[in-house]
DNA sequence: CTCATAATAGTACGGTCGTTCTATTTTATG
DNA sequence: CATAAAATAGAACGACCGTACTATTATGAG
């Protein structure tokens, strides 16, 4: 109708599935998605909304694809829209945080969440998550290295990378499961401590 | 026989069992262990291995609990055996770190792992493991507060727990995900730096 | 050694899982 | 509007899940 044109009915139901199936991750994880339960959730029956992927697997790496897809979307491509140097590590932090507290994300980041239910398995759904979170890892370091280039800071990136990863979810942690609301703004000043004087406090 | 005398038979079993639990929740996370496979892998029937537990809930707490002992034993002890301070800080990490890496844990820390699990249901399991995970929290503040106490540091103890946790995921996520054998090594540098000196690198 | 009891095995049940096959409905093209 | 193709529904499958109930075996106190 009003929608868009050259879409076909296949690929806009698709991408409701998919919308409705990031929410799900975010509350109970990506591994424990169901098709029965995603189909009732869609109005759709199983072998209707299986249809589309043709095995859970398969339904799994498009949910992690889709998340990814946002994650440039929302995260990746704001951060880098500004210019290098500390400004743009403080806005990936920024970004970033703000994407794992969004509204559409009430159990916080699916991808994080599933690196730790599949990093002492095997199999795609792994090898998936584990390219797209190295491929952000290596995005933060090319943005430290930028950083030092400009001599703006003396970070070794690679620590620096942990220290985004680990105070990223540190974050997470601290706000869905220990229910402390400010765990976003402390780990964002530290962060921006950090950089900005390789020190974690005021003094 | 030779066993530690006053133990009935079920306490044996149910300990080698909690055993078995424990690496398998290593491997595959603690919500994800089933008390069938369980079985099997001791050499029980279902029925046989359940009527010890009474159901996969309390299995699941009682694997919790075994879990949190041994931290307690491995870890917690050992660093708190030591005087207060720097060098207890220090400690802690170190002993949290190599408690990650352990042999017994191929896929690494099963209660951090499990937070990201359970960090966005309900249940008893949760409550469980959040009253775990914060009394651990606890102890950290408590630990850099003696260290401030003591002028060897000017943390705030709030920001340093949120670095250890933050590090210590760290540390399992790039060693076990993306498979960085020096992600431990490095994480336990920065953690020395920031607690000795406030920074994190060595410039 | 006896024997009550504890520990474990065996079996069965209802439920949900992923997947496959066929039927039916809906879409979109000519 | 007709119609081939695409999209979805429905039903059935074997597998595994947690749990309950009963039978059998092993334990350990007297």
């Amino acid at each position: 109708m009003s929608e868009n044109i050259k879409s076909t009915k296949a690929e806009r139901t698709r991408i409701q599935i998919l919308e409705v199936a990031q929410e799900a991750a975010s509350v109970s994880g990506i591994d424990s998605l169901t098709i029965g339960g995603l189909a009732k959730a869609c109005g759709l029956s199983k072998s209707g909304l299986n249809a589309h992927f043709g095995s859970k697997e398969a339904l799994q790496i498009a949910v992690i694809d889709a998340i990814a897809d946002r994650f440039k979307k929302e995260v990746a491509e704001p951060a880098f829209s500004g210019r290098p140097g500390l400004e743009r590590l403080i806005s990936i932090m920024k970004h970033w945080v703000a994407w794992s507290q969004h509204p559409s994300r009430p159990g916080g980041c699916q991808l994080i969440a599933a690196s730790f239910d599949f990093d002492g398995l095997e199999g795609v759904v792994r090898d998936r998550l584990k390219a797209w979170i190295g491929a952000w890892q290596t995005v933060i370091k090319v943005a430290v290295t930028e950083t030092v280039s400009l001599g703006q800071t003396k970070l070794d990136p690679d620590r620096a990378a942990s220290l985004a990863f680990g105070l990223y979810m540190a974050q997470h942690n601290e706000r869905l499961l220990l229910g402390d609301e400010g765990a976003s703004e402390r780990v964002l000043e530290i962060w921006r401590n950090v950089i900005e004087r390789q020190k974690i406090d005021d003094g």
